[in-house]
DNA sequence: CTGCATCCTGTGAGATACTG
DNA sequence: CAGTATCTCACAGGATGCAG
């Protein structure tokens, strides 16, 4: 594949198709839910736990958006007290390796980008602030 | 590399790389952006109209952050008109391949979860609203 | 234990109009 | 042409309290 027909597999449709997957895994937790999960079967209090900074609403938010798309099961046991379990699909289970590729990506870049940051603001076009000295 | 281990660069810190990557692409028009400008330079005018949808306002605002990250390069020339024309720098161009991993993921798995939406919606525990028939 | 409802706030993002 | 400024609205998401 050319590098031309990569690009145009992410514009696409003007970009529907990436941003709907985007939409799905960019609200802030659903990778981090994505990645707990994989490999272990848990409940809500333990996921919330392993998540560290999670709110309870986020994580039934997240939670439902994931098994409604089919990416994570919810097994509900009818028990005293309840207990409910979540675990990845095949089909949630095949996003970790894309989502590597990306977290691969951040890691080996990550410095470099923090470094353009520093650089640009401090050499930044301040509107009226001047330079300090 | 394990899945274990896979996983745990997802998870890491908690999450803030990985998050930190995410902050920077998923703001709903990066990437785009980024796929538009792979092999291309573009003016700014030309990017507002082979980015369908964008405002002026987000396209400036996405540029700036590119710019500043060190993902999109600059260059304004001293003519009338004014021209300003952004192209990729060597790290924009390789967040590429993993967004491509991405996009790939969307395109094999987003019948699939489209499917599972559905039948999520038909089959939802409705609060109050009974089936139609 | 699991999860939903409510309130409240900050931010993302569109529309529009104006400047160099 | 290439932006900037402002106004506005909608929604993400935290805190808290209640229910099965």
């Amino acid at each position: 594949m050319s590098d031309y027909e990569r690009t145009c597999m992410i514009r696409g449709d003007g970009g529907r198709t990436i941003r709907t997957i985007l939409d799905r895994i960019c609200d802030k937790w659903t990778l981090l839910i994505v990645a707990t999960l994989d490999e272990q079967r848990l409940r809500f209090t333990d996921l919330h736990r392993q998540v560290p900074g999670i709110s309870q609403r986020m994580l039934t938010l997240t939670l439902r958006n994931l098994e409604r798309d089919g990416l994570v099961s919810r097994t509900a046991y009818a028990e005293v007290p309840p207990r409910v379990e979540y675990a990845l699909t095949a089909t949630g289970r095949s996003l970790i390796a894309p989502a590597l590729a990306l977290a691969g990506w951040a890691i080996e870049h990550i410095s470099h980008i923090e470094a353009s940051r520093t650089a640009y603001e401090a050499s930044a076009r301040k509107p009226s602030a001047a330079q300090p000295d």
